[in-house]
DNA sequence: TCCAACCACTTGCATATTGCAACTGGTTGT
DNA sequence: ACAACCAGTTGCAATATGCAAGTGGTTGGA
């Protein structure tokens, strides 16, 4: 990792941190499909991301303070990884970039369903979720809301899109 | 460019399309430095964009409908760049990543005053903005608001803080 | 107790992308 | 007529990525 920044622009220093084409994908996997170890990230991502990569990218988001290491006392060698309140920041900047991909390019249905959803809920939609990572990754205790959680509700939606087309 | 893609996520396509180092700070100076020639874009930007990528990036940023060119009648040879509605839809996610830029990470003060007044703006302000970006690129006539536009007040504030730090 | 499967990576190497500097061919203003 | 400007292109070195195989260890079941 080089520390020479090219300037002192938030944008520019956003991209140095998680503007490459792998690092934002680790956090969708992290937030929406409850990734945490890591050959979980490794084997259950759409994508195939190879080891070394993962590996890479792990340390760098350790390093900036984006997720956590701990490790999983239900296994010796198993680490769990955990997203900070920075990292969790980073949703809204994914909930964006699915919006604009949903609208624009070619999304494929059964993986479209949760940005849709989560377009359509908006900000709001948005802070329910990030409360909700908040609980998982961070401990911190939140009050029940009525209903479906905004993941349960992601993850039913997008099952139920899998099972229509499998039927077809 | 390749034309095989990884998945139909809406986060990974658009990852796909502007999540490199580059593009996005390309469509920055576009959108808030009117940055609009190629000799601009390669001179002016904070961080010292080669021509090579510029010209390669442009390319993308074109062959994906982001931007658009046009001669410029008052010079032979320039060529005006111009962003299409999708580029301007990219910028909420700018602001999204330049609100949590701002946040977190070691932003000069002066390129975070627009930052930090976009991000307490919020998507109204976005909004705003976005349809001044339509009048400048796509000519779509607005109705005029009272007092300064977004984009002049983002550049006074700018320039004052630029000053303020001049005299120090 | 043994062994296959699983765990989190690391290593070596081929390929692809990036970055620098110089160069091209043309236009504009004085 | 000539220097400065225009939009790139080219060649090459350095860096990053991607694949496959390997490392050293743990776990769970027969």
């Amino acid at each position: 990792m080089d520390e020479a920044q090219r300037s002192g622009c938030p944008i520019n220093l956003t991209l140095e941190v998680v503007g490459d084409k792998w690092s934002l994908l680790i956090i969708r996997d992290m937030m929406f499909g409850n990734r945490r170890h890591f050959r979980e990230l490794l084997t259950k991502s759409e994508e195939g991301i190879s080891s070394n990569i993962l590996a890479d990218r792990l340390k760098t988001l350790l390093d900036q303070g984006i997720i956590t290491w701990a490790d999983d006392p239900s296994h010796k060698q198993k680490g769990i990884y955990s997203l900070t309140e920075q990292g969790i920041e980073l949703l809204p900047i994914l909930a964006q970039m699915s919006g604009w991909g949903f609208k624009y390019l070619p999304v494929s249905e059964e993986l479209g369903i949760r940005a849709k959803l989560l377009s359509q809920g908006g900000p709001k939609m948005w802070a329910e979720f990030m409360d909700e990572l908040r609980e998982t990754h961070l401990g911190v205790k939140r009050r029940k809301k009525a209903g479906l959680s905004v993941g349960e509700r992601l993850q039913k939606a997008y099952e139920k899109v899998v099972a229509r087309k499998g039927k077809k």
